[in-house]
RNA sequence: GCGCCUGUCGUCAAGUGGUUAAGACCUCGGAUUGUGGUUCCGAUAUACAUGGGUUCGAAUCCCAUCGGGCGCCCCA
């Protein structure tokens, strides 16, 4: 027996029974976007390695051990496992720094982490993420996070949970992180081998830690004050609070979590996540935060930016497969020379239209026009002879007949008609229509 | 990388040591040579993941391998 050759762990084919969902995603995505002035870039699957190293971090888990990673005529290579990094290097390479600030950019597409897939994570999953640069101001935190929930409103997605957290800049950073360090040091021994190596590494990313000896620890008075106090220095202060004022003046309901630390390295400030109940443990839809020194870190000019990016596979469980993918009209006919001619016409008119190729019975191409359409033309011997055609609803099965003479009209009037899904809204349509035809 | 669960037709799914391994859906055909989605009949499929072992006998018990799922870590 021949092999069969499967689709690889953590990647999976999108089917033509979902894809309704998928295109939906994605035109809602380029509706909301260019209405907020972003403009989509499509930047490559494959970067540089070091691109990754520079811009996501090389203490990231991400880099560490996620990514995909090849050598091809003596160039590391790697497939994007985000897409930051990709737009920054593009923003830079592209001189997008001339251009009037803010520079508003969108993108969707597939990201690759090799890790062990579970429920809501894969190893190619998709994408779509707004950035924004040549914006320091807290506006345009407010803007990004509006954009985001404005987003899942128009996917049918309003009530999930939006938490944010500031990071601070570096000089803050500097300081917690200090003292972080030395409320921590007396139950170091404590902490699970991942949180000795965070404490020496990157002692913020502590904070996520999900171990209940460590959560125990955090949750200590001493450690909770650290934790909870006001490390920032007042220009991060006054931007955070901006930032809130924003938001409460916008009704976006949020909460603070100081714990919430994202795990890329480039995210200062404003940090942000939006979450779902339904979604398993992955329970993320939306990460996202500011990044205000990316940009010169990898040779661009200091730009303040900021951006998200949500998981699709993610938005699309939490979504239902609600589009049915039913045929304007199906054409029922013996006669292929007519038909084809028929289907051209209907087609040129926007209409979507399919019809029987294999010579199958009447009976079976009515069978087949009523499971995918929501109309079907009859154009038996009868039709052609008296230069008419039969129009049937499906749904209804009434039947009118239309006079080859008369299919521009119809077409004018049809055209409406038959775009809507509401069968109510057609069967009254059919009977004004058929007002000025015979109905049988 | 570590834990737990799980593999029977395209899909769902009975079967827990002896069965011709059910059934349903899907697909196709017929009843119905011009009226469907209801009904009835029929057809199609190399279905017990693979390799060992235990046993007179294994889809069923054991081991390994490989898939699938979930959780940890991390993230969208």
């Amino acid at each position: 027996m021949t092999k069969i050759i499967k689709v690889q762990k953590g990647t999976k084919d999108i089917l033509p029974e979902d894809i309704s969902l998928w295109q939906f995603m994605e035109s809602t995505a380029l509706d909301v976007f260019t209405r907020a002035g972003y403009k989509e870039i499509r930047t490559p699957i494959f970067e540089a390695t070091e691109l990754f190293q520079r811009g996501v971090g090389d203490t990231t888990d991400i880099v560490n051990k996620e990514m995909y990673t090849f050598e091809k005529s003596e160039r590391s290579l790697t497939l994007r496992p985000e897409n930051t990094a990709g737009v920054v290097r593009s923003y830079i390479e592209n001189g997008m720094h001339r251009l009037s600030a803010p520079v508003k950019l969108w993108y969707k597409g597939p990201m690759f982490r090799y890790e062990r897939p579970q429920a809501g994570r894969q190893r190619q999953f998709h994408q779509v993420g707004v950035e924004m640069f040549g914006v320091k101001e807290p506006a345009a935190d407010a803007e990004v996070i509006l954009l985001a929930i404005d987003f899942l409103k128009n996917l049918g997605l309003p009530n999930l949970s939006v938490e944010i957290n500031t990071l601070g800049c570096s000089e803050c950073r500097k300081k917690f992180r200090a003292l972080l360090i030395e409320t921590l040091r007396p139950y170091y021994d404590a902490l699970c081998d991942d949180c000795k190596e965070r404490f020496e590494k990157n002692p913020l990313r502590l904070l996520d830690c999900k171990v209940e000896s460590c959560k125990e620890i955090f949750a200590k008075p001493e450690i909770q004050q650290v934790i909870q106090s006001d490390f920032t220095c007042p220009d991060c202060s006054i931007h955070f609070e901006n930032l809130k004022s924003y938001l409460d003046a916008l009704g976006i309901v949020y909460k603070v979590n100081k714990q919430l630390v994202r795990g890329l390295d480039y995210y200062n400030r404003t940090v942000f996540e939006i979450k779902s109940e339904n979604l398993g443990s992955q329970n993320a839809v939306c990460g996202g935060g500011r990044y205000d020194t990316l940009v010169s870190n990898l040779g661009g000019e200091p730009t303040p930016a900021i951006g998200w990016a949500m998981g699709m596979e993610r938005l699309a469980s939490l979504l239902e497969n609600k589009f049915d993918d039913k045929l304007d009209i199906y054409v029922v006919s013996d006669n292929k020379t007519e038909t084809l001619k028929l289907v051209q016409r209907f087609r040129s008119l926007n209409y979507s239209v399919d019809f029987d190729m294999a010579g199958k019975k009447f009976t079976k191409q009515l069978e087949k026009a009523a499971k995918t359409a929501y109309f079907a033309i009859i154009l038996g011997d009868d039709e052609i002879n008296g230069e008419y055609l039969t129009l049937k609803n499906l749904e209804t099965a009434k039947q009118i007949q239309v006079p080859f003479a008369n299919i521009d009209d119809f077409e004018k009037h049809m055209y409406k008609f038959i775009r809507t899904n509401s069968s109510e809204w057609m069967q009254s349509k059919l009977s004004m229509l058929a007002s000025g035809f015979t109905i049988s």
